[in-house]
DNA sequence: CAGGAAGCCATTTTT
DNA sequence: TGGCTTCCTG
């Protein structure tokens, strides 16, 4: 054995031992919450290549760019330089970078554009404007979440049931989608993996390309993957069979984006002779923690059984706090950051929360103790809207096809170009299937009918301009290009005249977005790369949120569950324990509280030393308040581990038989009690019926949309009148959560209930 | 055509 | 609640 092999096996118990070094053939490892499965991973990297496999032979493929990069960087550290030419990726970069090189195949250039969430939800509502599908049982975006999940599932139009409306509308719509993303020489997300797919099995029946290029494939967080992210999987790793999957069932909390748990569920049925480890000692959290998790997870009946275990003590209990409201529930958790701060431990804790709403009553409260955060997620950095308007001119000049993209610069900034003189253009654009900027083109000539002089003129300058920058295009790298486009279009002269505040920070976020572009073209440089403009873009595309985290800084992290999956952190809160937001409203109806409980699992084991759970009585979200019963889940945590604290009246005080003293110093001085509410008995619903409650019903004649508000109040033959908290789907399917004081909670076909 | 005011609408998680 | 669309005016 060679030291190398030696430094790459040492330290491994025995389970990770055999997932390192099993050799060939298809292996699937259980990999449970902090059981070192990066680790694993990483290191069986290393192990092929210290037997001899060829680097560029190997292949990884993650969920987040994240991930990757921190995988790359480990086995780096294991084997130094080789580690360059191994493929550590995610699934959309590696599928972008197969269909950049057979892009012809499927009917597009090497130049096509990545459309994110954002533009397919544009080019959606400009399908539903020209179809005339507004107001019925469809929208943009129930059509284009269903198109998602079919396309995940390699699926087309033609599999829609067109005898259901809502089907039948979405088919129409997503074929003329389709044919616009193909003229705009464009994908959307599931496109790159389902077009990558088409590719490499093409390939494979030709016996050649993609489908043999790799002898040694990995695939991390495997619960998370898809239909088609299983099929390229399994193609790719086809001819030698040497195929590795990692995940972990019960961190599977993707489905609602069509991940399949049972992938990994009936991966041994799919793979006969497959070899597989559990990973079930956990090395990250306390005993209690632990616990408290693992009470939680076995209460799901779908998953795997596993036994997760740990080496360490105890630790301290689980510390709950029940808030009046989202204020005082808020107040807690910057309470709790402050006295880390004190210690200087503000960035050992995160704080999650189900849904982004949540957070800004959480900042605020950071905000006035002064206490530094950094908030994860909500809106990516490439989302403002100046930067859009930045990379959209960038796309354009890539490829001239994307409609979207001129769409949105075609006025931006003004240059007296107007609603009507667009749809012209893109209304013949439609007609005659070209690209909108050769309608342009055309239309700016002067023997051209199509606009007004008034309109022409300006056109055939914005024309002019663009040409002029495609001409600078040739020889000016990414970052010179987006400075001359914010140069010669005068959009950063414009904002600049604004002179507003938020004009300024515009202009600054510009600036930074120019010094990304650098960056990447130093990156690129550094790996010997060409920095290429469609090099930038894709890496707009892919990039998410999640993956800016490490943007180092001091201070409290706060994100929502999802996005905190993979992170671990000394001490988590998590907030908003309460039915309706964990579990979220929708999985209750839907009948998927394993899913949400799945995340609480995520969530909790997150923590390594210590975890809070808090949720509030009352809670106002979106414009309405509401009283929130306490999520299941906290009766299934073991209730001798879970301490309630800061608890109101002449109740002890759990405070002050702390091990650590950590809790120390909230005890004494708790404000929030002051202004403690009365709570409102068990059943209380909001007294007076809000005001949208005659809003949905007065304006009949309205199928479907608005005609439940939560809070509007409904009777039963049977059970009489109640409140709704919810509903979902579409008649017939519609259903409808609706709260009885005498029954409880109830799950009602909509057309058994009478609004009031 | 641009900008402001008023109304409407939809409520999760995101590669 | 707030983001977006539509309507109205200069």
């Amino acid at each position: 054995m060679t030291d190398r092999t030696e430094r790459i096996l040492e330290g491994l118990n025995a389970a990770q031992h055999k997932a390192v070094t099993t050799e060939g053939g298809a292996l699937l490892v259980l990999a449970g919450a902090g059981s070192g499965k990066t680790r694993v991973i990483t290191n069986r990297i290393a192990y092929l290549i210290e037997q001899g496999v060829a680097p560029w032979k190997i292949l990884a493929v993650t969920f987040t760019n994240k991930a990757a990069a921190e995988m790359k960087e480990r086995v780096y550290r294991l084997v130094g330089d080789e580690a360059r030419s191994i493929w550590v990726r995610t699934f959309h970069s590696s599928c972008a970078r197969i269909l950049r090189q057979s892009a012809e195949r499927v009917g597009l250039t090497a130049e096509f554009s990545i459309y994110d969430g954002d533009d397919q939800k544009r080019l959606m509502k400009q399908v539903f404007n020209d179809l005339r599908l507004k107001g019925g049982a469809a929208t943009p975006s129930s059509a284009i979440h269903l198109i998602g999940l079919m396309k995940g599932r390699n699926e087309g139009p033609d599999d829609l049931d067109t005898t259901s409306p809502l089907e039948d509308e979405v088919k129409r719509a997503w074929k003329v989608y389709q044919e616009r993303l193909l003229r705009a020489n464009a994908v959307d997300f599931s496109d790159l993996l389902g077009l990558a797919l088409k590719v490499i099995t093409e390939d494979q029946t030709a016996g050649e390309g993609w489908a043999k290029r790799w002898t040694h494939l990995l695939v991390d967080e495997f619960q998370d993957t898809n239909r088609v992210q299983y099929l390229l999987a399994a193609r790719l790793a086809e001819h030698t069979g040497n195929l590795c999957v990692v995940g972990d069932d019960d961190q599977s909390i993707y489905s609602w984006r069509g991940a399949d748990i049972s992938n990994i569920v009936d991966f041994e049925d799919d793979h006969p002779g497959a070899t597989v480890v559990k990973l079930e000692q956990n090395y990250r959290s306390t005993g209690t923690i632990l616990k408290a998790a693992s009470a939680l997870i076995s209460n799901n009946r779908q998953r795997t059984e596993k036994t997760m275990w740990t080496a360490a003590g105890d630790g301290d209990d689980i510390d709950y706090f029940v808030a009046a409201d989202e204020r005082m529930e808020a107040e807690y958790v910057a309470r709790i950051a402050q006295h880390l701060k004190q210690q200087g431990r503000a960035s050992n804790l995160a704080v999650f929360y189900r849904i982004h709403a949540q957070s800004r009553v959480l900042e605020e409260a950071l905000r006035s103790k002064q206490i530094p955060y950094r908030i994860v997620g909500g809106i990516r950095f490439y989302d403002r809207a100046e930067i859009k308007d930045l990379v959209a001119y960038l796309r354009l000049l890539n490829n001239p096809a994307s409609d979207m993209d001129l769409h949105r610069i075609i006025n931006q900034p003004k240059r007296g170009i107007g609603a009507t003189t667009v749809k012209r253009i893109f209304d013949l654009a439609d007609q005659k299937n070209t690209a909108a900027l050769d309608v342009c083109r055309s239309a700016a000539s002067p023997s051209a009918g199509l606009l007004g002089t008034g309109a022409r003129k300006k056109v055939a300058s914005f024309v002019a301009l663009m040409d002029g920058l495609a001409e600078l295009a040739k020889d000016l790298g990414p970052a010179d290009l987006a400075e001359a486009v914010l140069a010669r279009t005068g959009y950063t002269q414009q904002l600049a005249a604004q002179g507003t505040e938020e004009a300024r920070s515009r202009v600054e976020n510009l600036a930074e977005m120019v010094g990304s572009i650098r960056s990447y073209e130093e990156d690129a440089e550094n790996q010997s790369q060409e920095p290429t403009l469609v090099g930038f873009l894709e890496q707009v595309a892919l990039t998410s949120d999640v993956d800016q985290t490490d943007a180092l800084g001091e201070g409290v992290t706060l994100m929502t569950v999802h996005a905190a999956k993979g992170l671990e952190f000394e001490e988590v809160v998590v907030c908003g324990l309460e039915e309706g937001l964990l579990p979220h409203f929708r999985s209750v109806i839907e009948d998927d509280v394993e899913e949400e409980r799945r995340l609480a699992y995520v969530a909790f084991t997150r923590a390594k030393q210590k975890l809070h759970l808090t949720r509030a009585n009352e809670r106002t979200l979106m414009g309405q308040t509401r009283y929130n019963e306490p999520a299941r889940f906290l009766e299934e945590i073991p209730a001798e581990i879970l301490t309630r604290s800061g608890r109101s009246g002449r109740g002890r005080i759990p405070l002050d038989d702390r091990s650590q003293g950590q809790s120390r110093g909230w005890g004494q001085n708790r404000p929030w009690q002051a202004e403690r509410r009365r709570r409102p008995p068990k059943d209380a619903i909001p007294d007076a019926p809000p005001r949208a409650a005659t809003r949905g019903s007065a304006r009949s004649g309205k199928k479907a949309k608005g005609r439940w508000v939560a809070g509007m109040e409904v009777s039963h033959p049977k059970f009489g009148v109640g409140t709704v908290t919810a509903w979902t789907g579409t008649p017939p399917d519609e259903k409808v959560a609706v709260f009885f004081p005498r029954y409880g909670l109830k799950t009602i076909v909509a057309r058994f209930l009478q609004p009031l």
